[in-house]
RNA sequence: GGUGGGGUGGCUGAGUGGUCGAAAGCACUGGUCUUGAAAACCAGCGUGUCGAGAGGCACCCAGGGUUCGAAUCCCUGCCCCACCGCCA
């Protein structure tokens, strides 16, 4: 959520800012109601105050053994005004609410113009794209090839958009889990959080998922309003809501490995072959929470955290930036790896680094005690993929296919594996 | 699933209809004292919002309700604790 105050004393910087993200922020309308919330704001508020007077001085009244009767009346005359003007005001309070939290994050200035994922800018490529002097077959092909990889048993068992593996494909994706988790924990200094996989609406509203982009969830049948979560980052994101955290608490660096579930509603079409784009999926996630002048500088550091699991690997990637079409509804800016799949001869997104600034954590109160003010401030909170689990996956079959079919695993794997050094 | 007890400020915990935004203790901050520290003593110390300020308003798990007036009474929900049942 952005500032109120700033929506409302700024309304027409901000929405002139929010054109860079396509969002059109209705002005007219929003300086209409603050005007009217205002007015009655400031009439609640006097009633009140003259009722709690009143009230006041009844009980000191009775307390004396004086007549109550004539005050009675007159408190009386008080709140029917007040029921009124409040009924007004909350109806108008609530629709500024619904405005306010489907408000999108200001992008930085940074971020460049762009409508899509093709105006984004590349920053930097890593590896070299290998070349084949054989066919190259995609990670359907070469799953299938093994027979470890099977879409129609995951068809069969829910359907469409999930994935079954065997053998040592599912033990490469363990290993992958416990690597990336090793890697994240032992070099780069985060804390390793285990989580539930199913949240309450609250924790969606926090992190940005709500309550716009419900479709995109699953959410569970029963009296509450249950979800999957869509990636780790919004349990983990709201471990931090509603508190108050000490300075010397700071930066906080939290690693989580979960399953992800995403409904992939509105992308029926696109990439339909394979395990690129699933219903289920695992991801190693990074999450930060900061004082707000480190965030800037604690999202490049992220990226290369990420970029390093890439490294290790051995897969080569680009990392480009975002352009304001394409930032999600709740970062300020936005790095995305993207590693090269052969079978497609091209780039795909394989981990997301944002920051977030105070968006989220102004949803979730989530603050710090900063020694120099007197008052809680808003933290800052950053994430990103180290990394997607299945798209590493598919990228580690498809980059270091061989002839026969069979897939060397990267070194840094192998420990994790009992020594195996090729799937076949 | 059953029975009982609870959810109050950073923490512990008092408060069961009126001057309670809330006692007390701990923690924390500042001061006195001390060579320094500790102890002791004094003072300060929740969040949000409106206001230049004085100050107003709201918040005692959440949402409704009763009342002139609710932390306190009623209803619903959520959560926690104990015991019983069931269970990976």
């Amino acid at each position: 959520m952005l500032d109120p105050k700033a929506v409302r004393s700024d309304t027409t910087t901000i929405a002139a800012a929010l054109e860079k993200k396509g969002f059109q922020l209705d002005v007219a309308q929003l300086e209409s109601l603050e005007e009217q919330r205002k007015v009655l704001q400031v009439e609640v508020e006097s009633l009140q105050a003259q009722r709690n007077k009143r009230s006041k001085s009844i009980g000191q009244a009775k307390a004396a053994g004086e007549d109550i009767e004539p005050l009675l009346a007159e408190v009386n005359e008080l709140k029917s005004q007040l029921e009124q003007i409040d009924g007004k005001l909350n109806d108008i309070q609530a629709r500024l609410d619904d405005i306010l939290w489907g408000i999108p994050n200001i992008p930085d200035p940074q971020v460049p113009e762009g409508a899509s994922e093709d105006d984004n800018v590349e920053i930097h490529r890593w590896g070299e794209v290998p070349s084949f002097d054989f066919e190259v077959r995609d990670h359907v092909d070469l799953g299938a090839g093994s027979g470890q990889l099977d879409f129609e048993g995951a068809s069969k068992i829910t359907g469409s958009r999930f994935a079954v593996m065997h053998d040592q494909l599912a033990l490469m994706h363990r290993a992958l889990i416990q690597f990336m988790l090793n890697t994240h924990t032992q070099e780069h200094g985060y804390r390793e959080v285990y989580v539930p996989f199913v949240v309450n609406s609250d924790s969606l509203r926090g992190t940005g998922q709500l309550p716009k982009f419900e479709e995109d969830l699953f959410k569970l049948h029963g009296d509450q309003a249950f979800y999957l979560i869509p990636t780790a980052e919004v349990p983990v994101t709201n471990l931090l809501r509603d508190e108050i955290v000490p300075a010397d608490a700071l930066p906080m660096k939290f690693v989580c490995h979960s399953p992800c579930f995403r409904s992939e509603a509105g992308s029926y079409g696109r990439d339909t072959r394979g395990m690129i784009r699933q219903h289920q999926f695992e991801k190693v996630e990074l999450v930060q929470f900061m004082k707000p002048e480190d965030s800037e500088g604690a999202l490049e550091s992220l990226r290369e955290h990420a970029e390093t699991i890439l490294q290790k690997l051995g897969l080569p990637y680009r990392a480009v930036m975002l352009c304001g079409g394409d930032l999600g509804f709740s970062a300020a800016r936005t790095y995305d790896l993207e590693v090269w799949l052969p079978s497609q001869a091209t780039y795909r997104e394989i981990s997301s680094c944002s920051n977030f600034r105070d968006f989220q954590a102004r949803r979730m109160k989530a603050r710090w005690r900063n020694p120099e003010a007197k008052k809680p401030e808003l933290l800052h909170t950053i994430n990103g993929s180290g990394l997607a689990v299945g798209r590493t996956l598919i990228a580690i079959m498809e980059n270091f296919q061989q002839a026969d079919g069979s897939i060397t695993v990267p070194e840094v794997l192998r420990p994790y594996m009992g020594g195996l050094e090729r799937i076949s």
